[in-house]
DNA sequence: AGCACGCCGACT
DNA sequence: GTCGGCGTGCTC
């Protein structure tokens, strides 16, 4: 065979995802010193563009050529073992297909940022190395000169010093030779976290020795203390870490360091994991009640014949207790185990709960952890290190080899749904799809199930599981309903508070008890309005009107972070009456402190847990009494259980159910049922108090009474008669541009391309509630398809007509998104 | 995502 | 007459 028959066959091309949204998967070819290491999930560096350097993941590799264009080599093999495995690759591709999203987009989502690795690549000396054994030709020699000099360089550099572009065959050489190495925190930007330890120097580890330092720290107390120390905590079997014999010993620096110089004790390092495991052995002993062993039974019978099983199990149930049971099967079975939880609902209490009974085969994700802490759970995953996994909606991306039960906790969160960036994708709906990949097994427990969930179980697509009984008998909350009109009229309003209200937070403080106050609303007022001429500030790149914040005493926009100085006089007229109009969390605040002073008071929001550990600082002073009355927004209601709580009031429910979408008094129902559950402990009986103007509306009505069947039935009727989902699927079209003209005729033309094939399913363009953002103009299209209607076939009009849309060219710049099942 | 190429405004 | 604004297209 000829030599160029030889390189044909042997020459390997690999289709590559970008970490970019492209629409399409580039082809690289392999360099033959490196065709034993490409292989599919296998990272590698790529040059994309001029000279940009990229990471991309390796999915397919083929023999084929391309034959249109000439690939580039692949610069570089990243990983030594696959970090993506084929099941990941067909989550992604149900995912890009269900989404209407790229690869590129999917890859984005789902690695850690620190498996992507930056462009910045930085190449570093060795040290300690003699060059003379080894053969360096000229330009390796360059370039070793220059890092001798510079200590260390970046690619970029080094291709600028060289005066060539592709520079990665040189630096592999140099890599192989191991005169250089990529330094650690770029190609990986993941860094273990060391611990320093201390332990005996091996000389007084013998006997007559180690006696011989009593006589010898004699005259040092502080040192003997150490030692002391030292001997208690490893006779107890534990390693000994600096941190903790500084603290229990009470020693000081300086002794310590004394000890270390006269060569008593020794220092050495370990890599810890930066997850705090909480070496707590204690296992939570507990049975299950009857109802919940006649749930668990269920489900379990459930499984023999569907996959899915919806669990309605109301508040204070003990819904964790009967998934701690099934997580035991699973993970007896010897398998994996996915565990998600709306984002808020991560940083409490049930986390605790299940990392104590678990243990450190457990693993928390969600996005409050930084990136190192992210690349280790991955790792430990992949390795097969966690077998249990808790997390929030991006946890569904995971490397998992061998998933056997998924749970899906509070499974009508409208968290799990990711709006923004693409991929637009509902983690719940996903993590169904990811069981049947798996041939697993998947609950999804609400006390509220979403109407689409409800739906599917009644039509025995899912299994459907009933849990009605409190657990250990705890007493439902009484609650009450007060009408503000009505209240106002008697002059029975004080303020926003009802005096109601007011009676029962006296009282409940008196029993020193705490209260959780509800409003659905942040910030302080929610638009400032001239009381003359009417004028109401706005945002100069959006279309909505500005809040008003008392703290930073400016108006801001929640949608681009424009701030301005809030108003004395009107602009307009030169008027000085300005009335502020809403009210938010900060006012509910403000004005409960000038009717209680005594009353100590916290407040729970976005604005109050911007920083990072706020949040717990909060939850924890509340939970110490360090606090009397908690004002929040939905936070308050989601995954919190405070046992010291006996009254919850609702400022205003009425601005949950006029929210503008279908689904707002579903959602209503939902928060409100959540926050009366979070009212009474195992010995009082709580009280809930929820003030509205509609004190008859019936989503009201049907909280108080607990009639999540009566909710429901309505509901369906309503989206029955209205052709919306469950019975129709729905699929939002964003189309954006600066120019409102364009973007007019821009959406009328795809609109009518789209009715072409669709017809009347497709509904719009319409104006949004915010028309512009940022200074963009939005028009919304909605294609409405009832279940009859192949939505396969939908989405694959949808991309053919986005495709012929944007080649017909005549209408440049306009940003089209895609969200399918919206939520 | 970046980067280059390309066509219209305020400057030596 | 040029420098540079960012709109548009392309990257294997």
């Amino acid at each position: 065979m000829t030599e160029l028959d030889f390189e044909e066959r042997n020459t390997l091309f690999v289709e590559v995802i970008l970490p970019l949204s492209l629409s399409k998967n580039y082809i690289y070819r392999v360099p033959f010193e490196l065709n034993d290491h490409a292989e599919c999930g296998k990272r590698v560096i790529v040059q994309f563009g001029k000279n940009k350097i990229y990471t991309a993941l390796i999915k397919r590799i083929s023999r084929d050529a391309p034959e249109l264009y000439q690939a580039k080599y692949i610069l570089d093999v990243i990983d030594e073992f696959p970090i993506v495995n084929a099941a990941q690759f067909r989550f992604w591709d149900w995912m890009t297909s269900y989404y209407l999203c790229n690869e590129g987009d999917v890859m984005s989502a789902a690695l850690p940022a620190g498996l992507k690795l930056a462009s910045e690549t930085i190449i570093v000396l060795k040290e300690e190395m003699s060059l003379d054994t080894l053969e360096i030709n000229e330009k390796e020699n360059t370039l070793l000169t220059a890092l001798v000099k510079h200590k260390k360089l970046t690619v970029d550099q080094i291709s600028s010093l060289m005066g060539q572009k592709s520079v990665f065959p040189l630096i592999r050489g140099l890599l192989e030779k191991e005169v250089v190495f990529i330094a650690e925190e770029v190609i990986e930007k993941y860094k273990p976290l060391l611990k320093s330890y201390i332990e005996l120097e091996p000389f007084y580890r013998e006997e007559e020795n180690y006696r011989s330092l009593f006589e010898i720290l004699e005259k040092a107390p502080r040192q003997l203390d150490a030692f002391l120390k030292y001997t208690q905590l490893s006779r107890a079997g534990q390693i000994v870490s600096r941190q903790q014999l500084l603290e229990e010993s009470g020693c000081g620096q300086a002794a310590l360091k004394t000890l270390i110089d006269k060569g008593i004790f020794q220092v050495f390092k370990k890599k810890v994991s930066r997850l705090r495991d909480e070496n707590d052995e204690s296992i939570l002993n507990f049975e299950l009640s009857p109802a919940q062993q006649k749930a668990h039974d269920e489900i379990q019978q459930s499984f023999l014949e569907k996959d899915v099983v919806l669990l309605h199990g109301i508040t204070a149930s003990g819904k964790t207790q009967v998934y701690i049971r099934m997580i035991e099967k699973a993970i007896a079975e010897q398998g994996q185990v996915l565990f998600l939880l709306p984002e808020i609902a991560l940083t409490t209490q049930i986390v605790e709960r299940i990392k104590r009974y678990f243990g450190d085969t457990i693993g928390v994700y969600h996005s409050k952890f930084n990136d190192n802490e992210r690349v280790e759970i991955w790792n430990r995953v992949l390795n097969g290190n966690y077998k249990i996994v808790l997390g929030a909606r991006s946890a569904v991306f995971l490397p998992f080899n061998n998933l056997k039960l998924i749970v899906v906790d509070e499974e009508h969160e409208a968290s799990y749904k990711q709006n923004e960036p693409s991929p637009r994708y509902q983690a719940r709906d996903a993590a169904v799809y990811l069981a049947h990949l798996h041939k697993a097994k998947i609950v999804l427990g609400s006390a509220t199930p979403a109407i689409e969930s409800y739906y599917n179980a009644l039509q025995g697509k899912y299994g459907l599981v009933t849990l009605h009984e409190r657990f250990g008998g705890v007493e439902l909350p009484v609650q009450q309903v007060i009408g503000i009109a009505e209240q106002t009229k008697k002059k029975k309003m004080v303020s926003y508070f009802s005096t109601t209200l007011l009676d029962d937070i006296t009282s409940t403080l008196e029993k020193k008890e705490q209260v959780i106050l509800f409003q659905n609303r942040r910030g302080y007022a929610t638009i400032l309005i001239c009381k003359t001429c009417g004028f109401a500030p706005k945002c100069v790149n959006c279309d909505v009107s500005l809040t008003f914040h008392k703290s930073s005493g400016k108006l801001h926009c929640h949608y681009c972070g424009y701030q301005e100085n809030s108003m004395n006089i009107c602009p307009a007229c030169g008027s000085v009456h300005i009335e502020q109009k809403g009210f938010g969390t900060e006012r509910v605040e403000e004005e409960l402190s000038l009717l209680l002073p005594e009353a100590k008071i916290a407040r729970l929001d976005v604005d109050s847990t911007r920083t990072k550990n706020s949040l717990q600082k909060i939850i924890t002073d509340f939970q110490d009494k360090k606090t009397d009355i908690l004002i929040g927004t939905q936070m308050v209601a989601k995954g919190l259980d405070f046992d010291n709580v006996t009254l919850i009031g609702v400022i205003n429910a009425d601005t949950l159910l006029n929210f503008p979408d279908f689904r707002a008094f579903e959602r209503s129902y939902q928060l409100l049922a959540q926050v009366a559950g979070r009212a009474g402990r195992r010995d009082t009986q709580g009280k809930v108090c929820i003030q509205a103007y509609d004190a008859d509306h019936r989503i009201i009505k049907q909280v108080v009474a607990n009639d999540y069947i009566g909710m429901y039935e309505d509901e369906i009727a309503e989206r029955k008669a209205f052709n919306y989902p469950p019975f129709s699927r729905m699929i939002f079209i964003n189309m954006k541009h600066k120019d409102p003209n364009v973007l007019n005729a821009a959406s009328m033309r795809f609109a009518t391309m789209l009715r072409v094939t669709l017809a009347d399913r497709v509904l719009g363009p319409e104006q949004p509630l915010v028309s512009r953002i940022r200074n963009y103009y939005i028009r919304q299209l909605i294609i409405k398809a009832d279940k009859s209607t192949a939505i396969q076939k939908v989405k694959s009009v949808l991309k053919q007509t986005i495709h012929d849309f944007n080649t017909e060219n005549s209408f440049k710049g306009v940003i089209i998104q895609i969200d399918v099942d919206p939520y």
